[in-house]
RNA sequence: UGGGGGAUCGUCUAGUGGUAGGACUACGGACUCUGACUCCGUCAGCCCAGGUUCGAAUCCUGGUCCCUCAGCCA
């Protein structure tokens, strides 16, 4: 544990269970669950929630459980249950058989109801949904009892088997706790904890027409499942008394723990199902797994891997208070894991035509480059030089700032892995002024890219073989909202007006090594100067990948840049 | 304005009566065939006011601010 404290850092909910663990309770057992509701798709918030309750059940030799928690037939779907399954796998969990279902337990369910019955803990309430608000009270004034809340134990039985028989029409009757009207606590005031609603059920078809409440199945399912520590977010911590008196009162086998942590929020981005639904439907993305999304589809599409959405969730940490997380630390994330593993390669996004004037025409030279200097063991591959290459149309200016140290007139830089190059000439558009052309002269002594005479070049630039270059579309994605707080108030004005218009720019015609041609869908790499990409695992077709930005690399010249602006 | 929670560098997070630490960011430097990576350094914080104590982020009292709850959603 010396070890683990060392690079795990601690968190409350961890202390918790190291208490509890000393104090002998449970046995011992640690048991967590991941809960998603099936009706979307899950997001880097979730990601937060499976590592944590996934990863500290691994920490302490516990078991970890994926329990769907379908109990609202109306929103879910199977296609989300297979979504989420396949997002949960790729970030690198295996709940073996420990596949749960609450609709399973519908019939068990039931049995906890008519125990809550038979106590004089639960009724069968016939007024409207309107009626129950209205005598729910508010804040500051308790309710008021339904008519309904001193049936007899027997007309209750019956008439919630009866609800159970589709005697009834939705919403004519529900289930009620007896708890009191009067509590200052709203959600004791007698909730809700079945309802008739008669649709099919993406599992259980329509073997049933009343469907449980979330407070009456969560707490019963994670003690059916043995359950010892219950985590969820903090907006349930205002149902944690309704969680533990169903436990008690329905006679639950076990009573697990819940405890309550800060949900994530990220600068730059939304994370409520809702929305991000809104995004998909009114076409701002082009689906849930659009590479803009923070859905952990997006996040894989964009390029990003599961070890960095892991390390992560590890940074950020877990704690109760409200806080909102710079997106940048999830980019640091990537690049960090990326550097390690990523292939070094070149490609040019925005080519500008270089001719190198002491070139022999027709030769076709091949240079070794290193795949990754982080990494030895990747090796090294070829790359072919010619007369005519194509160089960033950044790296050239006809007349650059100080600290500008790529090519300019009468500069010497040098070609990455290739040759020192020297600009002599500059062709451009006679309407425009447009450069559309640069012409240099090579050093043939500068193979490979040092000097026998031990002379030094500011710059390297990346570049390719004009015509040994593949040609293909490469988009770049931004923030997908401009504010820190896409939610931000401002008067008439919501988060959809803070979309950012730039969230991405696809780029036709770049020029990029012909090695690149051989990427498969999903594949990552470096784009050496540029960023960190990958081929599009719907978008590329064999022998032509199109390519994804991850993100960008830091770029220190911008910095300058900008701020000499 | 009832109940329940929460306030530590710009951001996230440790610290549970004994020198406020780490990460990200920012800034400066070293290195460099990626203005990347790496390394070194700097700036920067206990919501406020009292009290207890030799000593308080931590304990006590009183404030302030923020979040959350009035679904037959989860």
């Amino acid at each position: 544990m010396n070890d683990q404290n060392k690079t795990t850092p601690s968190n409350f909910i961890r202390t918790k269970i190291m208490e509890d663990l000393a104090a002998g309770k449970n046995d011992g057992r640690v048991i967590t669950r991941f809960p998603p509701e099936p009706n979307g798709y899950l997001h880097i918030g979730h990601a937060k929630s499976i590592c944590l309750n996934f990863g500290i059940a691994d920490e302490f030799g516990g078991k970890y459980n994926l329990r769907f928690d379908d109990t609202n037939p109306e929103k879910e779907d199977v296609e989300y249950v297979d979504a989420i399954k396949e997002d949960i796998r790729w970030l690198g969990y295996d709940w073996g058989e420990r596949e749960f279902y609450a609709s399973n337990y519908f019939e068990k369910l039931f049995g906890f109801a008519v125990i809550l019955i038979e106590q004089g803990k639960a009724y069968v309430d016939s007024l409207s949904a309107g009626d129950i608000r209205s005598h729910r009270g508010t804040l500051t004034e308790p309710g008021k009892d339904s008519p309904y809340r001193n049936r007899s134990v027997k007309e209750n039985l019956d008439l919630f088997n009866r609800m159970r028989a589709g005697e009834f029409e939705d919403g004519a009757h529900v289930l009620r706790a007896r708890i009191d009207m009067a509590h200052p606590n709203l959600i004791m005031r007698d909730p809700t904890l079945y309802r008739i609603r008669k649709v099919v059920h993406h599992r259980t078809g329509d073997a049933w027409c009343i469907y449980p409440m979330y407070d009456f199945t969560h707490c019963l399912s994670d003690a059916l499942e043995g359950i010892t520590h219950s985590l969820c977010s903090l907006e349930f911590e205002n149902n944690r008394p309704l969680y533990d008196w169903v436990l008690d009162e329905a006679k639950a086998p076990c009573h697990p723990q819940q405890i309550e942590f800060a949900r994530l929020k990220l600068t730059y981005t939304i994370l409520s199902k809702r929305k991000l639904i809104q995004l998909v439907e009114q076409g701002h993305v082009t689906a849930w797994d659009d590479p803009r999304m923070p859905t952990i589809s997006g996040l894989r599409r964009r390029g990003y891997t599961p070890a960095a959405i892991r390390n992560f969730c590890e940074r950020i940490g877990v704690a109760k208070r409200d806080s909102i997380v710079d997106v940048g630390l999830l980019e640091f994330a990537v690049r960090e894991d990326l550097n390690r593993r990523a292939p070094r390669m070149l490609g040019v996004l925005r080519p500008l035509r270089l001719v190198i004037d002491n070139y022999p025409e027709d030769q076709v030279d091949e240079l070794d480059a290193v795949n990754n200097p982080e990494d030895e063991t990747m090796g090294t591959r070829k790359l072919p030089f010619s007369k005519v290459l194509y160089i960033e149309k950044d790296d050239f200016l006809e007349d650059p700032p100080k600290k500008y140290f790529r090519l300019a007139p009468g500069r010497e830089v040098r070609l990455r892995y290739a040759y020192y190059v020297t600009c002599t000439d500059v062709v451009k558009d006679e309407q425009t002024g447009e450069i559309m052309e640069v012409h240099c002269t090579y050093d043939p002594a500068t193979r490979g890219g040092s000097s026998p005479d031990g002379r030094k070049v500011k710059g390297t630039i990346h570049w390719v073989s004009a015509s040994h270059a593949f040609e293909t579309d490469v988009r770049l994605y931004d923030r997908l909202f401009m504010q820190p707080d896409p939610d931000e108030k401002t008067e008439g004005k919501n988060f959809i007006d803070n979309l950012n218009p730039d969230s991405i720019e696809t780029l036709s015609g770049c020029k990029l090594e012909p090695n690149l041609a051989l990427l498969a869908p999903g594949d990552f790499c470096q784009f050496e100067r540029m960023g960190y990409f990958c081929a599009d695992a719907k978008d590329s077709r064999p022998g032509k990948p199109v390519f994804n930005r991850t993100v960008t690399l830091r770029d220190s010249w911008a910095k300058i840049d900008k701020a000499r602006k």
